[in-house]
DNA sequence: TAAGTATTTGCAACTTAGTTGCAAAATAAA
DNA sequence: TTTATTTTGCAACTAAGTTGCAAATACTTA
């Protein structure tokens, strides 16, 4: 697991350190979208609230994860499947957030749909958000 | 004028004040969404931080304005055009947001696609949100 | 593997965004 | 006009995010 992890960094040519594996491995181990309070309570004492900050926004960068807009206007992001590299992202599929438990979720399978632009409008990247109860949270 | 604002104000059962009507106009003048700072802009030293704050929300609970989620995470405020009431929003249409000029539209015209959720997720609200050019930055 | 270089981290201090309680002012009701 | 209700502004606060810089860590190459 360390090994992947690392791979994973120094394939974006960065250097491989604590906070950044650890970092790294919580997206892989979380089965959602994670907010920076999720990592700090996650990290506890291990780093320091910039550190957080600034891997994220290396993270991003690089293309290891992506941010999510959400409705309550807070930050999530999650692992880029593939396709992701520095500078470009192609994370073209559907989130999903739970009202119930608030999990957000990558729904990679579910395809962006087309959107007809008015006149004048030039079409660039189409962001969909959906909300309503997850498959964890639906009785069934 | 001020008698639209205020009849729109009565509507909703809110005390017709000054910081109100004005935010309203506001909003009927501008031709796109206002964030928070838009307005602290435009009012000058009119009124203070937390009358806006307030106000917007009271606004959105009443149904006169609607949230717009955006990508760079700031929140973004609209008329609602109709169907809107006391904590039912209906705003079924699309959000522009244009990467020249920042300014964010409601597209009312543009209908939410369907989306196809997996098995086991409830489909509620869907939000979206295009990124491009405006009619205003696209070269004609 | 050790020494030198480059990168990253943690700390402190800061800016910006948003919230809360309360007295004074403005609005609505009688 | 008087009284009751609502709203506003102020001050003080919490939370979120940023920046500069010295110390620590990781990378390089000999």
């Amino acid at each position: 697991m360390d090994t992947i992890v690392a791979d994973i960094l120094k394939r974006s040519q960065l250097s491989v350190t604590d906070s950044r594996k650890r970092i790294l491995e919580y997206f892989q181990q979380a089965n959602g979208a994670l907010a920076h309070a999720d990592i700090e309570k996650l990290s506890g004492e291990h780093f320091d609230r910039v550190t957080i900050y600034r891997t994220l926004q290396t993270f991003v960068e690089k293309g290891i994860i992506h941010a999510i807009p959400t409705a309550d206007n807070s930050i999530r992001y999650a692992l880029c499947k593939n396709d992701c590299a520095e500078g470009h992202h192609h994370d073209n599929h559907v989130h999903f957030m739970c009202d119930k438990c608030g999990t957000t979720y990558c729904l990679d399978h579910v395809t962006i749909p087309a959107v007809q632009m008015p006149e004048g409008f030039t079409n660039g990247q189409v962001n969909v958000l959906v909300s309503g109860v997850c498959k964890n949270c639906n009785p069934q």
